[in-house]
DNA sequence: CGGGGGTTTGACGAACGTCAATCGGGGTGG
DNA sequence: CCACCCCGATTGACGTTCGTCAAACCCCCG
């Protein structure tokens, strides 16, 4: 929106894409080259819109380039799950190629614009991106790391160390699409939403927060989160970087 | 420890495997006769003994024949969260091939009998068992569903509705591995494992497990559980079964 | 006859949810 | 530019669920 006569100082829409995909994977100029091509076709998503439905195949293989969506389960009496985060720089879809029906759905949380994968994940079947098929194999292990650490959370965690923890997840994926830094970083999610993430109610979220202000450890202004204690944070809630978990797979 | 004499009426070890299997895709006459030479390399495991050590690279990938095992992980103050079971039949390390570090431990609850998986994996890997293939994503997908659903459980489901859930999912499986019937089913584990998958305390538990027996909806007596009234419990707990997430995927 | 692990029970307290009212800030139509 | 409005944040009061502590119990085995 302020863009107009400055394409060249607004951020490049693939950036986060290739920012994220390099740090799972070294990628060839070849690779890069590929994904900057992908900025083409676009598609922007209102929040609240269903990217994917729960239950029905879903759609094409996509990246998220900015805004941000999540992965849900509702249940018939209005309770809502939700499983985790698609932040800027993150897939949905690029695991089974026909795709059998999806386990949870996919929601815009905020306006949310994708790309399609395609090219890539045709590259990567015909040979021709080892390193993006890494990055992606990659980035599949980390989803699944990050699932089991919010099973921890949700059945062993207070809702203090909840919140905590969860900051500190974000933080620390956010700071590797290229925003915020190791501090600060944006949060554009409402109370409700972070109490549908961490199985609390509204209420308890709030006054969490709340203490955490009012011990000096974060502030929340805006939808800006800034973590004024990060190392405090991680003993509280015992988070650590999942990026011990990453290692070469098959080659 | 009773088939001394009377080998042939002992349950035949690869039974559970080729079972569950032939429910996640039609197996060949040759895929079903490797799976019964696998029966060779058959490792024991006393209850406790760690068959994954979390963050470290995984064994060969294997079958469990017998016992139960679980995916677990410990805070270092002892807290301890079970991400789900290992019932016979199922696979652990069959998905990724050399293997980066585990992200949770897998531990055996009872004595257990596992087979070395690597004949299978060879063969899948050489095109010489399609069926075998699918079978194994099917499997890696089924996983996928039960850690979804337990966290909608531990997320959003009372003490009540989560362990009437967790019962019915444990019912349906192990019917499947060919363990007990609509109703009844073995269930050796102590009250402080329950705890620890369900992210409540042994009291609670406890209490819970009462009340359900209050109200008829279930007996459980020295290792065996009954569902007095399997439709009762669905009901409470929204629990349903994961056959219809499954679908024919990349051929 | 003891022991030991697992289960059950009671009493109590802390964590968390619910209900309902109020507050606050940004957007919007006049 | 301003008043209004609406959604989300905040607060208080209260109830329930669930955890903790500690003791008793039970059953199987040695």
């Amino acid at each position: 929106m302020t863009a107009r006569f400055t394409p060249r100082l607004a951020p490049r829409p693939m950036d986060p894409v290739m920012r994220r995909l390099r740090t799972l994977a070294p990628l060839s100029e070849d690779e890069l080259a590929l994904l900057r091509t992908m900025v083409e076709r676009r598609e922007r998503h209102a929040p609240g819109e269903e990217l994917v439905a729960e239950g029905y195949p879903p759609r094409r293989p996509r990246f998220v380039v900015s805004g941000w969506a999540c992965r849900q389960r509702v249940m018939p009496d209005g309770r809502r799950q939700i499983f985790g985060f698609l932040l800027p720089g993150d897939g949905l879809g690029l695991g089974e190629r026909p795709g059998p029906p999806a386990l949870a759905g996919i929601v815009a949380l905020t306006a949310v614009e994708t790309v399609d994968a395609e090219p890539v994940m045709e590259a990567v079947a015909a040979g021709r991106a080892p390193g993006l098929k890494q990055a992606i194999e990659q980035a599949a292990r980390l989803e699944h790391a990050l699932l089991l650490d919010h099973v921890v959370r949700l059945g062993r965690q207070t809702a203090y160390e909840r919140v905590a923890h969860f900051l500190l997840e974000l933080q620390h994926r956010l700071e590797i699409a290229g925003f915020g830094d190791a501090q600060r970083f944006p949060l554009p999610l409402t109370q409700e939403i972070l109490a549908d993430v961490l199985g609390l109610s509204i209420v308890h979220v709030n006054r969490t927060l709340q203490q955490l202000r009012r011990e000096r450890l974060i502030e929340l202004r805006s939808g800006v989160a800034i973590l004024l204690q990060p190392d405090m944070l991680s003993s509280i809630s015992d988070y650590r970087r999942p990026a011990l978990a990453l290692r070469k797979s098959a080659s």
